[in-house]
DNA sequence: TGTACATCAGTGAACGCGCGTTCACTGATGTAC
DNA sequence: TGTACATCAGTGAACGCGCGTTCACTGATGTAC
């Protein structure tokens, strides 16, 4: 059906199987959370015993890395998406917020407290570079600031090896951060719950943040 | 010396020990994350016998809420201090940067990803309200902005439970929340690491966010 | 089509471990007369 | 000042538990001739 996939009955049952297994781990980390995941108890769950899990899963860790891998991926697929689809930054924003409440651990397991000690391997750091790619694509799109840059914008000129070899303005790759990091500002206290009880809507700020972001590269 | 306090001996010495415990809690928060903190290992690292704790404290989760409560407790001190020092949001914001940066891990305790499952006791609400009643105060010092109200505006308005009695406008209540999630969104993503190898200096962006703050609420 | 062999999923027992927590107890410190 | 008693810190043994992981093994599935 799908062209060049040629896999055997058993190849598919062990990817069904894996399959099962990242689900339930993530079923265990909505209920308590990513620390407590436990090879055995989504064996038990499944119905098989502890040590069959090693045959889909080298150890715990590698369980854990490829959920962590899984999360990013999902982002970046989430953002490529969007932007094929034509999505401008508000596109983007607008299918982050969807991704994040869609899961929130999901979400977590990417943007929030560190483990201590553990360190993201090589190609996870790449599908967070795609996800930065994907924003700076979206906001280079947007029409240039026309006022005088900010000292912070002459400091991102002199230090923008993130942007890889991306040719947008310092303008832009600020715009980038900012977008960044004010909706991960309000998604992140929004789904820690830190909004509960306070009364005011937390989907219409976000959208008022929004609101500031598009206006600050059209203003002043 | 201090006045009203009147303790024994022995009460001293309970405090002492108490807080002994909680010094040895943060640091092995700081090596291993909060979910790995272990009473019996704390007791080992003081020379003493796992049971010996319970002197102190009712149980594991006694512990966690106390640390949580600390951590709170001492970022509401910390706005206090500054406030009393005559600091405006500015300087509020410095309290902050300064308060996260000294202990990233009391940080992430407070705004940090939850813990499934976990609701903070009543006294532990009261000051994060606390919290929040202090950059209320200082925001209500800025000028008033003068330009129309926006769509968020309003409908604060209608949805100020969480300002208590506090005489503040929509739009300064609108501010304060902004000064909030804005400067969390930077802080949050350096202490978790998100910026390294990115190359520019997370302080610059994150007093760039603060000016753009400022001049918020003197524009438009 | 049938047989011999290799591959591989899953089991059950076992390992050592550290956890939170209880309990009965010892010994030191403080208090009352 | 000295004695009798109460308070309380800390110990060590014990409980049951679940964890990650290894190992030798069984039985089913696929492969080669």
């Amino acid at each position: 059906m799908d062209g060049a996939e040629v896999t055997t009955p058993r190849e598919r049952y062990r990817a069904q199987v894996r399959a099962e297994i990242k689900e339930r781990a993530w079923e265990q980390i909505a209920t308590a959370g990513a620390s407590a995941l436990s090879l055995n108890a989504i064996a038990k769950r499944m119905g098989m015993s502890g040590p069959a899990l090693y045959r889909y899963f080298a150890s715990r860790d590698e369980l854990i890395t490829e959920l962590v891998r899984d999360a990013y991926r999902s982002l970046a697929d989430t953002f490529r998406a969007a932007r094929t689809a034509g999505a401008d930054p508000t596109g983007l924003a607008h299918a982050l917020r969807g991704w994040a409440l869609a899961d929130p651990h999901r979400y977590f397991l990417v943007y929030g407290t560190p483990v201590p000690g553990y360190h993201a391997p090589d190609d996870i750091t790449a599908i967070a570079s795609e996800i930065m790619a994907g924003l700076l694509d979206a906001c280079a799109e947007l029409l240039p600031a026309d006022g005088p840059a900010t000292p912070f914008d002459a400091h991102l000129a002199d230090h923008r090896d993130w942007a890889g070899d991306h040719p947008a303005p310092p303008a832009t790759l600020h715009r980038a951060l900012t977008f960044w990091t004010r909706l991960h500002g309000v998604l992140s206290l929004e789904l820690a719950g830190h909004f509960t009880g306070m009364g005011f809507d937390p989907e219409r700020f976000y959208d008022a943040e929004l609101a500031d972001l598009l206006r600050m590269s059209t203003e002043s």
